[in-house]
DNA sequence: CCATATGTTAAAAG
DNA sequence: ACTTTTAACATATG
């Protein structure tokens, strides 16, 4: 579920864990948390708070009144809890599945009895400390039509594919990709040093009007193909069929008369 | 049992 | 050396 909107859609959840005193913290989850061990995160949590929610792509990070910076990545289908409060990360969030405890990988417990907890059935999320934001590229959301031009055409892979390198830019996934893709009607495939300028440039604006309609709406899953990702489904637009294939390792779905 | 899943990354390949 | 692709990661679900 998370990408750049249901992230930013999560950190302000985690806003409401701000300025509270931590009382205790389970990192035991060697996974999720590597490469600390357990203990390590809420030796250096437990007594201060947390002062202010980032999020650059699909990372976030919260300051703390005692120091180091608390990462967290939701992976492919974690959501952030506050006292209850889930994060909008997708169709979960208005159907609520079964919640096993076990599925909370990391909790932050607060002196007022609230707490803060990162659940995620698959284990993929991650917890950290200091994590390396300057290995991320420009975020999505901010970055300028001149760094879009740059960054994408630099390099032979498929365009998909360079929308998919968070080092590239932060924070498109493989929904927002396909949608993007589709919105701007250019093949996922197409080497990205190949696009014409007037081509990148409408993938920028395209790009910008698809994180802004998925912030709006509460997910990547309310853009407009992402229905259509599936067998025997005709594009929304023109009604030819939809075509599937792997691009950039990941499944692809894209029209197969417009995008080309 | 098999395939798939909205992400990242180490390792292999080019 | 740098870029690109693939496989593996942990786990749930259809």
């Amino acid at each position: 579920m998370p990408e750049l909107p249901e992230v930013e859609l999560a950190r302000t959840v985690l806003c409401d864990a701000l300025h509270r005193e931590i009382a205790s913290v389970d990192d035991n989850d060697d996974w999720v948390c590597r490469p600390h061990p357990p203990g390590q995160i809420a030796a250096a949590l437990v007594g201060g708070e947390l002062t202010a929610a980032h999020r650059r792509g699909k990372t976030m990070w919260c300051e703390t009144s005692t120091g180091p910076h608390l990462g967290i990545h939701l992976g492919m289908g974690g959501q952030i809890i506050v006292d209850g409060r889930v994060g909008p990360t997708g169709p979960e969030h208005r159907a609520p599945g079964p919640r096993k405890p076990e599925w909370d990988r990391f909790t932050v417990r607060f002196a007022d009895g609230g707490r803060l907890t990162l659940f995620d059935k698959r284990r993929l999320g991650r917890v950290r400390l200091d994590p390396d934001i300057d290995a991320l590229g420009p975020d999505a959301a901010t970055i300028t039509r001149e760094e879009f031009r740059t960054r994408v055409r630099r390099g032979h892979a498929a365009v998909k594919a360079r929308l998919l390198d968070q080092t590239v830019l932060a924070g498109v996934g493989n929904l927002l990709a396909d949608e993007t893709l589709w919105q701007a009607s250019i093949s996922p495939s197409r080497p990205a040093d190949e696009l014409r300028p007037a081509e990148v440039d409408r993938l920028h604006d395209c790009l910008e009007a698809s994180l802004k309609a998925a912030v709006a709406h509460g997910g990547v899953h309310t853009g407009e193909v992402i229905p259509y990702r599936h067998a025997d489904a005709a594009c929304p637009r023109c009604g030819s069929p939809m075509r599937h294939g792997t691009v950039g390792g990941r499944s692809t779905w894209w029209c197969s008369t417009e995008q080309r």
